[in-house]
DNA sequence: ACGCACTTGTTATATCGTAACGGTCACGCT
DNA sequence: AGCGTGACCGTTACGATATAACAAGTGCGT
């Protein structure tokens, strides 16, 4: 099942995610600040990738800082504890869809017209050459989901 | 055998990249101008990822335009032909290793310090949503080639 | 109170990418 | 030959994404 193209109870997405951010934060002894909550939140509304100015167009209509940095920065902290991610074919972010598993890797579904993301486990390890060391996979399928297809691309 | 980051015979690549560019514009009655060819010759000059400005540079020093859609658009034709790829990780363009196989998808195994890139064949593809239509694939690996951990970054 | 680490904010700038428009040239057609 | 047509290349102008560098505020232990 893939939370972003099915419909289920959201509201237990965001709980789940917000849980798992406070728990992540007190086991490392960091601290979930206002910024990052809130970030964490807008990024929790949908499973829809936002760009990084999208969501400081967001924070700063609600009083954050509205310069480049200020998101940028919440949102790295959010992906470095695997609280968020980034998808790189869409250069945007969308919350993680299994908080709580501390820092991982994922594969995603991406929807090209509605940004709509399904996180789904990351697959085999690529093959790779003698002697390199892999720190980051991306993995990442681009296309049309099914209600983009039919309804000619509805708003996420 | 990944050629990016073995020794092999690298006029060998080049030869044969530019002629299967030759053979893939001919079948589809297309031309490969010089703007074109001297675009995927730069990028053919090494197994190196390089910026769609780094590119621009080298063609405006050359006599060709200096605006940044004349190299994107150089760089969009051999992509879309299969001739070249784009590395999402990086923003950045490579010259195909597997030069006349037409249009396909392919895995990266990407060096984050040197920038070179090994092509591999597509791996499975990842699961997908039920109607989802998936058009195109990023499947990437980064991390650091076996000079770059030793010699601490070695010069592409 | 003081110092320190961390966080947030700013200014400024770098990097990546595209829309829109005009000129030129080759080619086929009458 | 003259003329349309389409592909290609060049430009200007702008938009989108991202980071460096620095200043100031906050919270907390001592």
């Amino acid at each position: 099942m893939s939370l972003a193209f099915d419909r289920h109870d959201h509201a237990a997405c965001r709980r789940d995610a917000l849980a798992a951010a406070e728990a992540v934060c007190a086991e490392r002894g960091e601290r979930l600040t206002p910024l990052r909550r809130r970030t964490l939140e807008i990024l929790l509304e949908s499973h829809v990738a936002l760009g990084a100015y999208d969501v400081l167009a967001r924070l700063a209509a609600e009083g954050f800082g509205s310069q480049p940095p200020v998101a940028y920065r919440a949102l790295h902290f959010l992906v470095e504890r695997g609280l968020a991610h980034r998808v790189e074919g869409l250069q945007a972010f969308v919350a993680c869809a299994r908080p709580g598993a501390g820092p991982h890797e994922a594969a995603f579904v991406v929807c090209r017209l509605c940004r709509r993301v399904a996180e789904e486990p990351a697959g085999a390890p690529p093959p790779r050459p003698d002697g390199f060391a892999v720190e980051r996979r991306v993995v990442e399928a681009q296309g049309l989901c099914a209600a983009c297809r039919d309804g000619a691309g509805e708003a996420p």
